[in-house]
RNA sequence: GCCGCGGUGGUGGAACUGGUAGACGCACUGGACUCAAAAUCCAGCGCCCGCAAGGGCAUGAGAGUUCGAGUCUCUCCCGCGGCACCA
């Protein structure tokens, strides 16, 4: 008799996977590949978190289970490396981040080995490892050459607790994304990746690939493509004019003012003609002032000025505007201006109401009825006292347009000025500089004379004149050795301090030079690292063609919802650029994506140092084991839903791997499998292999729990039913099922089991217990053979004493049979 | 405000295309074993009436479609996630 001890077991077991190396991916394999990613974690200070394990089992009880299928399985892990907790840690005790780095690399390693997650280990990859980011900057360069990186001063969000420049990405409800602290505007000269360029195919590659519907929305939304128009409206008495974009160009008759944004270049072009120039400056300073925070918080009311003396004319009917400037319009999206139409549009309707500007409805909604007067016009007298129309529908006051349709009255009426169609997107332009050490160094120098003789790159509309790559041959550039992290006061990286390293020789001209000292962001090692996994240890080319070609697309990835928006989209605009110059094989690096829902501490709140509500791997492991805590993750809840951590339902879990273990003891070779144990075995077969297929692994959990416990109460256990049990558990608790499946005498490891194939002949049961409902309420229920046909059904039904009780002799008005299922009678 | 998801026992959650609501756990109650406790095992467990047989009510609220609704439709309430002056 043993006893489960999972203690011995498991480190047991770990020690034989990775000696017999189950779990490597084979280059050379003839099987079909499977490439299944997580992604890759951020080894920070605090080790790991029970958050963790969670989508790495998850994507380990598949691909254990594809193995089992014959699939040759890449499921790599690596090293998010470089940050700025890190950084900061390094800065507060002086310790080298590449030191750090090292010594949490160490921990997480150990505390994910001790999960029996079946990562191919010999592939791991870590971003701060100049081995690694010499093809960072090597992918950077190549961005650089294709004039899809330049430097720009820009207006950037400026975190000032971090000193750092932001992304807007990273900016969260007009706060730092890091720390929570204010972000302000500031001009600095930054690096900019063009992915704007790639906005189409990026929106366009959403169609072929296969994420979960929320993803996919997110990224649709974050890139904002809208289809309008653009119009020219010219100034009196001037020869400038105002373009505008729009998406209702069908609503130009109805456009009564004018707006254009603070940061709008035409206010300092008509200066002269102002009137009010003191008071209209004053507004722009008072907005260019305002965080984005404030921007935000301050939309109760909109505010404005108008341009005395300026007027512009509304080229549908040539009548003469007012132009005003306000804040409610952004600078940074469309053309900087609109067009007012306050009677179908709410912020115009707002800000026309306050500041008492004509309003003319020129849209109506369209009739649903024929009453007199007709049913529209009253809903548009009623809507008039409150609002804005916003809706579509026909046209009026529109001189020749009146009637038209909306949708053909936008491009005739476009066509009639001279504007012309528009795509406008809300995607920006990726800011890829941080002022900070912890990062990939930027692999550009600028050069004097190079600057003077325009002999920079300069490709597409981009020119970056005086700034020359390194050669190819030059790469990887290190990271210097400092002695002090922390960014300086005005800015610039802790790099800019080390002259021996700034400055250098201009590989153009022989020249003196000095090194850009900005580094890469944290995104910029995962875009690409699903494609180091393929080929790692590479030194020739970030991974050879051949082998990409055999492992690409990722077939499944998993993560969290948090990086829908930015890792998902900058890792494909880099995937896509790769595919542009023929580097990689496949458009879109990801085809399928699915989402885990986050673990909550008890209570419902995030889990987090401060609150002291962690849990730790480690402990749960110590005590349950490895193999309790990932069945029990699985269990908690669906996996695309946050769960709340509970102690006490993690003995439940456990008390089932004992069952399981003592089962063991019962089984014999020689007891007959009745028939309803075979049926469960052949029904357990089918839905936990469909519901780990489609993610649903508590109720997997669940009906392995319900055939165990049907296992369990029989004196003589049947080997085959549970050797099949032993297999269909494995993915989950793989170190017990080993040491089980090893006990029965086996000499091979389970993870070499084919999964079991199940017999639909065997699945069906003999009898079902029949429902009788009357008038719909269940009356009655008794036992019935599956083959029974209607009409002796019906006969047998209709002799049933309840039945006869309620018809009291009569026949039934309707007699309705779902077979296997029940009997519907309407009395 | 807009978009998406959700609301089921004491509790976490099950329920395929409309067909026995509450699978599987946890907690709880009673019993067995024990000197005792823990562990384990057996039984019970949505609410109300009833000794029972049985009956009634129940999936956020209200209506509707249907022989039949947790599931479909409409209105409303609440919670979570995302976006937020994007013209």
């Amino acid at each position: 008799m043993s006893i489960y001890d999972h203690k011995k077991i498991e480190k047991k077991w770990q020690k034989y996977w990775e000696e017999h190396e189950l779990f490597r991916a084979r280059d050379d394999s003839p099987k079909p590949k499977l490439y299944t990613l997580i992604e890759f974690p951020y080894p920070s200070g605090e080790g790991l978190h029970v958050g963790h394990p969670r989508p790495y089992t998850a994507m380990d009880i598949i691909s254990r289970k594809k193995r089992m299928d014959g699939y040759n399985v890449l499921y790599p892990i690596g090293w998010d490396a470089f940050g700025l907790p890190t950084e900061n840690y390094a800065i507060k005790t002086g310790q080298p981040p590449a030191q750090v780095t090292k010594k949490n690399i160490a921990n997480f390693t150990r505390q994910i080995k001790s999960l029996g997650i079946s990562f191919d280990w010999s592939r791991a990859v870590n971003t701060t490892d100049p081995a690694y980011y010499k093809w960072t900057q090597w992918i950077f360069l190549q961005l650089f050459k294709h004039g899809l990186a330049y430097k720009s001063k820009i207006a950037i969000n400026w975190c000032i607790n971090c000193k750092i420049g932001l992304a807007n990405e990273e900016v969260v409800g007009g706060v730092c994304e890091r720390c929570g602290g204010p972000v302000e505007k500031r001009l600095k000269d930054q690096w900019m990746l063009a992915i704007t360029k790639y906005a189409d195919k990026l929106l366009e590659g959403l169609q072929e690939v296969d994420y979960v519907p929320q993803a996919r929305t997110q990224q649709e939304n974050w890139i904002g493509r809208s289809e309008g128009a653009e119009i020219d409206f010219k100034i009196q008495g001037s020869d400038r004019k105002i373009r505008v974009f729009t998406t209702r160009p069908d609503t130009l008759f109805g456009a009564t003012y004018m707006v254009l944004a603070p940061e709008h270049e035409l206010v300092g072009q008509l200066k002269e003609s102002i009137l009010n120039l003191k008071e209209v400056e004053k507004y722009i300073a008072s907005a260019k002032r305002k965080s984005d925070l404030e921007r935000t918080e301050l939309q109760k009311e909109k505010t404005g000025v108008e341009l005395c003396g300026v007027r512009a004319v509304n080229p549908a009917n040539n009548e003469e505007i007012p132009v005003w400037v306000a804040d409610y319009v952004l600078g940074g999206y469309g053309t900087g201006a609109i067009m007012a139409v306050p009677a179908h549009d709410e912020r115009d309707w707002e800000f026309a109401k306050k500041y008492n500007l004509p309003v003319r409805y020129v849209v109506r909604p369209v009739s649903v009825d024929s009453t007199n007067p007709p049913r529209e016009e009253k809903q548009l007298d009623h809507l008039k006292k409150f609002s804005a129309f916003a809706g579509v529908g026909i046209l009026m006051n529109s001189g020749s347009f009146n009637d038209l349709d909306f949708e053909t009255a936008k491009w005739k009426i476009t066509e009639e000025v001279g504007g012309h169609k528009k795509i406008m997107y809300k995607l920006r332009d990726w800011v890829f500089s941080r002022q900070r050490y912890w990062g990939e160094p930027i692999p550009l120098v600028f050069c004097e004379a190079c600057a003077k003789s325009h002999k920079g790159e300069s490709v597409g509309e981009q020119t970056n004149h005086g700034w020359i790559p390194l050669p190819e041959s030059e790469l990887p550039l290190k990271l210097p050795a400092v002695k002090k992290y922390e960014p300086t006061d005005t800015g610039e990286s802790p790099l800019s301090t080390m002259s021996k390293w700034v400055n250098t020789k201009c590989p153009r001209c022989g020249g003196a030079a000095r090194r850009e000292t900005d580094t890469m962001p944290n995104w910029a090692g995962s875009s690409w690292y699903f494609l180091r996994y393929i080929d790692p240890h590479n030194e020739k080319e970030f991974a050879s063609m051949e082998a990409l070609k055999k492992w690409m697309p990722v077939d499944w990835y998993n993560g969290g919802m948090e990086h829908t928006v930015l890792h998902l989209l900058y890792s494909r605009f880099w995937n896509q650029f790769l595919f542009d110059i023929g580097a990689v094989p496949v458009r879109e690096p990801y085809k399928k994506r699915t989402s885990h829902g986050m673990i909550l501490a008890k209570g419902g709140e995030k889990m987090s140092k401060s609150k002291g509500n962690v849990v730790n791997p480690d402990d749960i492991v110590k005590q349950y084991g490895a193999d309790t805590l990932r069945a029990y993750i699985m269990f908690m809840g669906p996996f695309d839903q946050a769960v709340e951590w509970d102690p006490q339902s993690l003995v439940g879990v456990h008390r089932f791997l004992e069952r399981v273990w003592t089962t063991s003891e019962r089984v014999s070779n020689d007891a007959s499998c009745p028939k309803n144990i075979i049926r469960q075995e052949h029904q357990s077969i089918k839905k936990v292999g469909e519901e780990i297929e489609a993610m649903r692994f508590n109720t997997a959990v669940a009906h392995l729990m319900t055939f165990s416990n049907t296992l369990y109460k029989l004196e003589k256990v049947p080997r085959a039913a549970y050797e099949t049990l032993l297999v269909l558990l494995s993915p989950f608790a793989p170190h017990a099922c080993e040491e089980l499946w090893a006990l029965l005498g086996h000499t091979s490891s389970i993870t070499e089991e084919k999964w079991p194939e199940f017999d639909s002949a065997l699945l069906e049961e003999e009898t079902f217990e029949l429902v009788i409902q009357i008038n719909g309420k269940i009356r009655d229920k008794y036992i019935v053979s599956s083959g029974i046909t209607e009409e002796a059904l019906r006969a047998e039904v209709l002799k049933r004493l309840k039945v006869e009780a309620i018809l009291n002799g009569a026949e039934p008005r309707q007699f309705r049979y779902i077979p296997g299922k029940l009997v519907s009678i309407v009395a």
